[in-house]
DNA sequence: CATGAATGAGGGTTCATTCAT
DNA sequence: GATGAATGAACCCTCATTCAT
């Protein structure tokens, strides 16, 4: 694990087990929500789960504040990336769609527990200032990639004419009711679901006479 | 629901000023929680935005986990008597979908903090037991509703043929993300929301070639 | 229960309303004391106990020191009374000493939840200014009556040369000891248990060669 | 009890220290608790007298609960561990008796305060869930030893024929009876009191014609 | 770097008491 | 006289954070 050749010496293999333990508290405390809920994710829980003393975590992260941003951008990092590849293949805006909802899909069921943790940090966590870490709508970022991909498909006569940002926002609505359904209904087929919303999305973004 | 012709007085308005009490507490802790998130609503800071004391609270309530589920209550009675009339006076599956989504958007707009509230309590608030007061996908119930109207529909020839479930859910998801938003862009014109909605939903749930 | 022909009206009647007000109210206290103890003896309770609501508690008594001092008075007041005829019969010291203990005993035995409440509340409740309602040692009182008896005996040859304190605090925790075990095991036999102190004590007070 | 050869230092160090502040918060709750009484041990208070601040005490011990427990627990065993070597030299059951009395009441007279506390904390003190922290009667381990100790003595001859199960009661509440007095009382000369005791149960236990 | 003992604010809750009705 | 809504203090406990070791 720990590579022999490197340019420098301390720092930078500092630097690597701070990563590494980052990675490691990141990893439990989402684990702990996760399974647990937001209100039990105490820093000692967090510490003991991921096997380090409640020290460590006050060590490497500012507060628990960032902890949990920390957890979030990871899990939407991870997501980003996993969805790339898929969506950098598609040629057409309505591919685009179709790979984005499969993609987006795909991994939430590869990642349940991930997303389990974001969605109760992000509705249920306070930061110490009160507030919100993510504000509600915060996640507009998220939907401007999707809006942008509307507009243009408004604009090569992809997509019928309708608000990109309802449009846009709704699609987000329908990922995001995903997550909790199912963890609470393992048995849900979310390949035929993607599918399903595949299909839903296509009729609801199709020019009236295509 | 409330008898017309009463004895009279003392006991009536015994009960009315409990009710009245209880209605302020809810309506503080709705309050605080729409501006400053579920993190934030102690008991005090409710209390103190009520105008009463802590004590009062824990008199009317028989703890946070009851207050937390009569705010819910009351928003879901409120908007369930709000959207009645509308939907009742639908005649088509397509029509009665079109006033769902119109009366539940006019209801948003109406009590974007009620609504606002509820979602942060739903989705955030752990009850003292752990888990949830209500269940994740516990809003199953909500949209069973939709679930029936789909199907009802699609054996009228109304609709294509789509899972129910998950366009159920999708209207959902599509509803809840709205809140939010309003909360924090209270310039989005919500009735053209609403028949962005409208027509997003006609379009997705449209026979091929009706 | 009203009688019907008394000195004068309102006054008296109140003043019987109100020794019955309080009875119904010590009575309601000792009861839950003596089931839940007194940890949960909150007013709130004793109130509901008696059919009455709490202001009525406050009303007739100073606080919650003076309706304990009054539960324990009055079981105290209540042996005493149930104890004396007994007591009284007795020509010898000696039959004294076990008239004592056969009655105390045998009250005991018709009054267990009276006598559980009373030890619940001398060493379990703590007035409001700290201390103790009757202070330890403050059943001196009580004991008092057996060292006068000790020393009567001792003077007239009845008894053997002992401390008479010592005595007669001895029977006092020979005594105290009873309730709490009658609670928990009702299969004692509380005669034959007064027989054996009786024994106990003749033997324990006897002269060498009488 | 304490391994002698062990590798070294930090660790037994560290379960020294935290042993340490178990021992000084025991004894600022039993000392708190013989002041004051139970109702005035207030977790704060008991902090404040150990000169540590409110969370230390939560830090250490599980809950209030476990706190009252230790303290008995401990008093318990200091007195079982100090009475030890006395009873074991007794060879006789009449002189087992004797030591008994002797090497209890002495503990008693060194540590008045942890007995009055102990007291206070077994009669008095109401754990969260209700009912009581060791049962009433349950202080019948405690008083089984005398069982014994009976038992023994009338098989040989040494004891007359008498219930064990009164005696060996009797004897706990002749001793139960002195630690509150002898707060309140320091003037009583405990030895000559323990003397006193030994006549007394020695004349209730002994044969007919010895 | 890591530890874990210690802090102190704040959480929800209970409850004796008061007082307008 | 009686009610019960309201108070406010005190309770135990949790927990993010700090810091000497």
């Amino acid at each position: 694990m720990r590579p022999e050749n490197e340019p420098e010496g301390q720092d930078r293999e500092l630097s690597f087990i701070e990563k590494a333990r980052r990675t490691q508290i990141i990893g439990a405390a989402a684990a702990v929500i996760a399974e647990d809920g937001i209100g039990q994710a105490s820093l000692a829980r967090i510490a003991k789960r991921a096997g380090v003393s409640k020290g460590v975590v006050s060590y490497h992260f500012a507060g628990k504040d960032e902890l949990m941003t920390q957890v979030v951008l990871a899990v939407y990092e991870a997501g980003a990336h996993a969805m790339a590849p898929a969506i950098q293949a598609a040629t057409t805006p309505r591919e685009h769609l179709a790979a984005y909802l499969r993609s987006n899909v795909a991994y939430i069921a590869a990642n349940p527990e991930a997303l389990r943790a974001v969605i109760e940090i992000v509705s249920g966590y306070s930061p110490e200032g009160g507030g919100r870490l993510f504000e509600p709508g915060a996640d507009e970022p998220i939907a401007d990639h999707l809006v942008e991909l509307f507009r243009r498909g408004q604009e090569d006569g992809s997509f019928r004419d309708f608000d990109p940002l309802v449009m846009a926002h709704t699609v987000r609505g329908a990922i995001d009711v995903i997550a909790p359904r199912a963890v609470r209904h393992p048995e849900i087929d979310l390949a035929a679901y993607a599918e399903e919303l595949v299909a839903l999305f296509d009729a609801a973004t199709r020019g009236e006479s295509p």
